[in-house]
RNA sequence: GGAGGAGUGGCAGAGCGGUUGAAUGCACCGGUCUUGAAAACCGGCGAGGGUGAAAGUCCUCCGCGAGUUCGAAUCUCGCCUCCUCCGCCA
């Protein structure tokens, strides 16, 4: 959630940034309904002041021996219609409130001085572009029929299991899968020095407002159909960035690095008919994520270093990849800066988003209340969250990019001590 | 699932209807003393929000949400979490 005070301050600054994301922001209305606020809330919070002082008045009546209704009797003028101006006025300011909350709720993060002017992904600036795309010189296959040709990608059997937009990975790939899940958290624990942790998928709805999918995210969203509002994580960042909720660490426990692989749930929704064909957009995937709560002063360093992480990763694989830094209008809704790292993919001759970086600066940490005791005063952190990488993708790109004429698939040096020194699968 | 018990500030722990945002201790910060440190002593020390140029001032918060009352940390109801015992279970 955006900072109010600076709406109020200088609105004319944030409309202009929101503009840059695509939100046009109506200032008249807002403004209105601040005037509005201001004056009820001031004449609210004086009913109360005035309501606090008669009953401690009858309790010091009391005290000095009256009986209570001859204390009450004292007072009772002043309260006379009190109760019902009090009321009056209490829901006047809740409405305005909950129609300024229900505002702010909707607009998204500002995109840093840094972030390019853009709508689509076609402003995204590329910034680095890392290993030579392979050339083959036989017809590429897509992973898809890598995999089916041996049986162990079966989208039949998951789509039978449970729909379309599921997999089913069975044998060497399911391996692999397993492999670079594991070769990934290692990888940032070891040489990254984040901690590890194990969330939990479900998450009930305060923790998804936190970190900002609710409420405009909804259908985004797997909710269970259980009394209580319960979800599914559409991704660790969730649960990683919400540990810190309602908490002020000391300056010397910063910063927070935290690394989770954990199932991931998509409803996919205003999606039909992109990538269906084969891993690359499911409604379950799995991912390795990297989330960092750090002293304001240091995100954007911490961006940088956080990039880098899951750029080792596509570095140890050897997989060729550019790294994107996205403009304004294709930002998420959280953050102020995002890179987006993209992986060569040979059967579409392109590159596919494989990971996404992203610096939310105090956007996630003010609703969470997660803040740093600075000069004794509390601040806000800032937050960070990365994949370090999407593994499905990962899985995809590294069948894609390192097959074989007759159809095999060469594992990667890294990735051989994950699967009992196995150099090769696939094999016909 | 059944039966009990408990949730108060960074921690421990009082308060159980009246000027209580909350005693006391520890921790923390500042000072006195000391060559220095420790000890001792003195003082300070929750969060969120409104208003104000500022000093200040006002509102809210004792797990969460409703209610009773002029007044609730204290009473009532519902929910959540944790602990103990029983049952079931991976």
């Amino acid at each position: 959630m955006l900072d109010i005070k600076r709406l109020r301050t200088e609105p004319e600054l944030v409309a202009q940034a929101l503009l840059r994301k695509g939100v046009t922001l109506d200032l008249d209305n807002f403004q209105q309904l601040e005037a509005k606020r201001k004056s009820v809330q001031v004449s609210s919070e004086g009913l109360q002041a005035e309501k606090k002082k008669a009953s401690k008045l009858i309790g010091q009546f009391v005290a000095q021996g009256l009986t209570v209704d001859q204390a009450k009797e004292k007072v009772a003028e002043q309260l006379k219609d009190l109760d019902q101006q009090l009321a009056a006025s209490a829901e006047a300011l809740q409405q305005v409130q909950n129609e300024i909350e229900a505002l702010m709720l909707t607009l998204p993060n500002l995109p840093h001085a840094s972030v390019p002017d853009g709508k689509s992904e076609e402003q995204n600036l590329e910034v680095a572009r890392v290993g030579q795309p392979r050339a083959f010189d036989f017809p590429v296959l897509d992973h898809v029929s890598l995999g089916e040709r041996r049986q162990q990608l079966d989208f039949e059997s998951a789509g039978r299991l449970t729909g379309s937009r599921f997999a089913l990975m069975r044998h060497e790939i399911a391996q692999m899968h397993r492999a670079l899940g594991q070769f990934m958290l290692d990888l940032h624990i070891e040489q990254h020095g984040y901690e590890l942790v194990n969330v939990p998928v479900i998450v009930n709805d305060q923790t998804l407002y936190g970190t900002g999918q609710l409420p405009k995210f909804a259908e985004d969203l797997f909710r269970l159909s259980v009394e209580q509002p319960y979800y599914l994580i559409p991704t660790a960042e969730v649960p990683l960035t919400n540990l810190l909720r309602d908490s002020i660490v000391e300056p010397e426990q910063l910063p927070f690095k935290f690394t989770a692989h954990s199932l991931c749930f998509r409803s996919e929704a205003g999606s039909y008919g992109r990538d269906t064909r084969g891993m690359i957009r499911q409604h379950q995937f799995e991912k390795v994520e990297l989330v960092q709560l750090v002293a304001a002063d240091q995100s954007y360093q911490a961006l940088e270093e956080m990039t880098a992480h899951a750029e080792n990763v596509l570095k140890a694989l050897e997989l060729p990849y550019r790294k994107m830094l996205l403009c304004a209008g294709d930002m998420g809704f959280a953050a102020a800066k995002t890179y987006d790292l993209e992986v060569w993919l040979p059967s579409q001759n392109t590159y596919r988003e494989i990971s996404s970086c992203s610096n939310c600066e105090d956007f996630q940490t003010r609703r969470l209340q997660a803040r740093v005791r600075v000069d004794g005063k509390p601040q806000a952190l800032h937050s960070l969250n990365g994949s370090g990488l999407a593994v499905g993708r990962t899985l995809v790109a590294v069948l894609e990019n390192y097959q074989q004429a007759d159809g095999s698939v060469l594992v990667p040096k890294a990735l051989q001590p994950y699967m009992r020194g196995v150099e090769r699968i696939l094999a016909p």
